[in-house]
Parts: structure tokens; C-alpha cells; sequence
DNA sequence: GTAGGGTTAG
């Protein structure tokens, strides 16, 4: 190319870019930086693959764009300049740029901010920040929305509908506001003849999970099948987390085994729904018949795993399945790994090992850790360690009233009245009660 | 001719 001259024209130039950036970043940027005036168009594409392909080199993508802004009347960015430096800003640390850029589109596109990419991504950016009134009307101010954008809103609604850890415990923490907005916008999309593709299926049943609208998610399943979209990974997790939610745990895991491929999510939400149901043994025949199938089990399917084993307290199995994290699967336990472990130990009352569990962390165990090993303490009457997890609990979570009425409850218990006394004074002192 | 937005389970 630099014989030929083919190095001075921008369109062979950032084909050479990007396909470079795939596999080198450095060697693109070298070729970038030999690159006289480069084009914006040069610019975004060494911006965008950044951003899609080196998520660890986002301050790049910035850096580029900074460059962009600073060369005064040299350079403008584009709307194709915007769509990816918004999706970076889904993610901490770069949420706070997310503001400016917006400015930025107001400032520098003309029309301001009328290009749909440009508004299904600031959409989403201020989905994902949690901004949804902002979302919504954004997306109201779309003028005949296309498919992403339709997925955009309706997935935004979806994901805020619950929360994770509520989840595993039964408690949906999420907003059904939220959920019945999801219906109700599905609906309008289907009279805007816009056709639902399999993203837009997964927002529809996920929130039907989490409404526990078994009719309406049948519905979604039938729509699947009707219309002859893919029942893919993601549309088969949601179904099966569908059925789990409302109790058919046939329906999940016939959903399960008709799925012509299945990846460590489906595994997941199949493990996960059974052991929910309190079907340990079951969720651990999934999870080596997984094994068996080759697949590797990630963060989740430990997590499941164990709760599978903690619920109905398959001890030996629930420390096999952590013990093979790091050792056959080189994943290091979380804090949440531990806890499940210490909650298996303690629940079984082998309350010594729990407690080794924990000294053995190589993080700082929290209060709902040691919460854990007090409840087991407490059901099989080890007042040595009761005391041990009760201190390390008032000194993490002083505030919390729960910590000093068990605490009161044992002074109590062992007749310390004048314990109790102190106790409840010092609950008066500091407003709790 | 070309660079851009939407999907996962706890």
C-alpha cells in the first residue's frame, strides 16, 4: 500500500485498520499514527473496533475522540462517530462521559441528534444508568422506530424489572410496573408492524418470569414457534427461567431437552429453577450432565450449584463442586462462592470448618457471611461460635437493629439482665429500635 | 465501495 500510494486514500486505509485491529492493537495503532490527516471516517473506525473488540482499552476510543474535538475546525465528528462511544458509556468507569457526549451530539450534528443509531444508543446509555423516565422519552421523541430501537426500550424496561439477588432467594425486588409496560409496548409494536425478531421474544418472556404470567409467556413460546423465529440459547434460557418462575418445572425441562443447542446459560437457568424448587439432587444431574456434554461451568453455575446443594444439604457434593472451581476449572471463589460454602457447613452443623471456611477467605468476609454461620451456631447450640460470628457482626454492621436484638435475645436467654439493660440503652442511644 | 445502535441465567 505505501508503494502503490494506496496508503494516502482513506477507504483502503481503514479496511487495513480494522482488520488489523482485530487482531493487533498496537500494530493498528502504529499504522494509525503514520496515517497524515487522517479522516474522521479513519477516526471512527479505530474508535468502534476499540470499543467492540478491546474492552479493556476503552480510555483509547476516548483518547481518539478527544483528538477529533481538539483539532478545532480540522476535524467534525459524525453520527457515525457516537453510536460506540455511548455503548462505552453503559459501563463504570465511563458513565460520567456520557453527559458531555450528549452535549456534543446537540453541539456538532445537524440535525441535532436525528440520526436513529445516534438515538437508540443514547437511549440505552441512559437505560443502563438507570435513567428509564429519560429513556422513554427519548424514545418518544423517535420518529417511527426500527427494530434495535423497539429492542432498546423494551430490554431497557426488562432489565430494571428485577433484581439478581432477589431472585435466587424467590423475592422479586424489580418494579411490575416496569413488566406491564414491557406488554403493553409490545403491543404497540406489533400494531406499528415493526416484527418482533428473538431479542425483542426475550424481553417479552423475561419479564413474563418475573410477572409470573404463565398465560402470556405460553403466548411468547407459541409466538416463537408460529412465527419461525430461532429458539436460540438466549430465547431458551429465558423460556426455561419462564417456566421455572411460574412453577412448571415439566415445561422447563422439556423446553430444555427440545433446544437443538444449549450453552452454559441454559445449563444455568436449569439448575438454577430446580434448585429453587428445592430439587437438589436434580439440579446436580444437570450440572454433570453438562460436564459430560463439555461444557464449562462459569460463576453462576457455581453459584447455583451450591445453592442447589446448601437448600437441601448435599454437604459432601457442595464442597466437591467448590473445591473443582479452582482446582479443575482454575476459577477463584468469590465472596459469594464462600458464602454458600460456610452457609452449606454451618446449616449441616459442622460449624468448626465453617468457621475455617471463613479465617481460609482470602477476602474480607461480610456481615451476611458471618449472619450465616451464626444462624448454624444458633440451631445447633455452639455458643462458643455463636459468640465469635455475633462479634465480628456488631463490628460490621453496628447499625443494623437485627444484630442487637438477637444479641438481647441471648443475654436474655442466659438470664444477663443486666446485659439486656445495656443493650437496649445503647439501642435508645443511637435511635434504634 | 465505507465507520455506527438492541440479547443471558443467580
Amino acid at each position: 500500500m505505501i508503494t502503490t500510494g494506496l496508503a494516502l486514500h482513506t477507504y483502503p486505509l481503514s479496511r487495513i485498520l480494522l482488520s488489523s485491529s482485530l487482531l493487533n492493537l498496537t500494530y493498528a495503532h502504529t499504522i494509525f499514527d503514520q496515517i497524515r490527516n487522517p479522516t474522521v471516517f479513519i477516526f471512527n473506525t479505530l474508535i468502534s473496533s476499540v470499543i467492540t473488540n478491546h474492552g479493556s482499552h476503552i480510555h483509547l476510543a476516548f483518547s481518539l475522540y478527544n483528538r477529533i474535538i481538539i483539532s478545532g475546525d480540522k476535524l467534525r465528528p459524525n453520527c457515525y462517530t457516537y453510536p460506540s462511544l455511548f455503548k462505552a458509556c453503559g459501563s463504570q468507569p465511563w458513565v460520567r462521559y456520557g453527559l458531555a457526549l450528549h452535549t456534543h451530539v446537540l453541539k456538532f450534528l445537524e440535525p441535532a441528534g436525528c440520526d436513529r443509531f445516534v438515538q437508540a444508543s443514547l437511549l440505552n446509555f441512559y437505560a443502563k444508568c438507570g435513567k428509564l423516565g429519560l429513556a422513554r422519552h427519548l424514545f418518544k421523541l423517535i420518529d417511527k422506530p426500527d427494530l434495535a430501537t423497539w429492542n432498546s426500550i423494551l430490554t431497557a424496561y426488562a432489565r430494571n424489572t428485577s433484581t439478581s439477588t432477589g431472585c435466587v432467594r424467590g423475592i422479586n425486588t424489580g418494579d411490575s410496573s416496569l413488566s406491564l409496560g414491557v406488554l403493553y409496548l409490545f403491543n404497540e409494536m406489533l400494531n406499528s408492524l415493526v416484527r418482533p425478531n428473538e431479542i425483542t421474544l426475550m424481553a417479552l418472556i423475561s419479564v413474563c418470569a418475573d410477572l409470573g404470567a404463565l398465560c402470556q409467556g405460553m403466548w411468547a413460546h407459541v409466538y416463537v414457534i408460529r412465527h419461525g423465529l430461532v429458539l436460540n440459547c438466549y430465547v431458551g434460557t429465558s423460556l426455561i427461567n419462564m417456566y421455572m418462575k411460574c412453577g412448571c418445572l415439566g415445561l422447563a425441562y422439556q423446553t430444555f431437552e427440545q433446544l437443538s443447542q444449549r450453552d452454559t446459560s441454559c445449563y444455568n437457568a436449569m439448575i438454577g429453577g430446580f434448585a429453587i424448587h428445592g430439587y437438589g439432587s436434580k439440579a446436580l444431574e444437570i450440572y454433570e450432565k453438562m460436564r459430560i456434554e463439555g461444557l464449562l461451568p462459569d460463576n453462576v453455575t457455581f453459584n447455583v450449584s451450591m445453592f442447589a446443594c446448601s437448600s437441601v444439604g448435599l454437604v459432601e457434593q457442595g464442597c466437591k463442586v467448590f473445591d473443582s472451581m479452582k482446582e479443575v476449572y482454575g476459577i477463584e471463589p468469590t465472596l459469594e462462592h464462600y458464602w454458600f460454602l460456610v452457609d452449606l457447613l454451618a446449616r449441616a452443623g459442622r460449624l468448626q470448618e465453617a468457621e475455617e471456611k471463613i479465617k481460609e477467605m482470602p477476602m474480607k468476609p461480610n456481615a451476611t457471611l458471618w449472619r450465616s454461620l451464626l444462624a448454624g451456631a444458633r440451631i445447633h447450640g455452639n455458643v462458643a461460635i455463636e459468640k465469635v460470628a455475633l462479634k465480628h457482626l456488631m463490628e460490621l454492621e453496628p447499625e443494623t437493629s437485627g444484630n442487637y436484638v438477637v444479641l438481647s435475645k441471648k443475654y436474655n436467654r442466659i438470664n444477663r439482665w443486666e446485659n439486656v439493660n445495656r443493650v437496649r440503652k445503647l439501642m435508645k442511644d443511637q435511635n434504634i429500635d
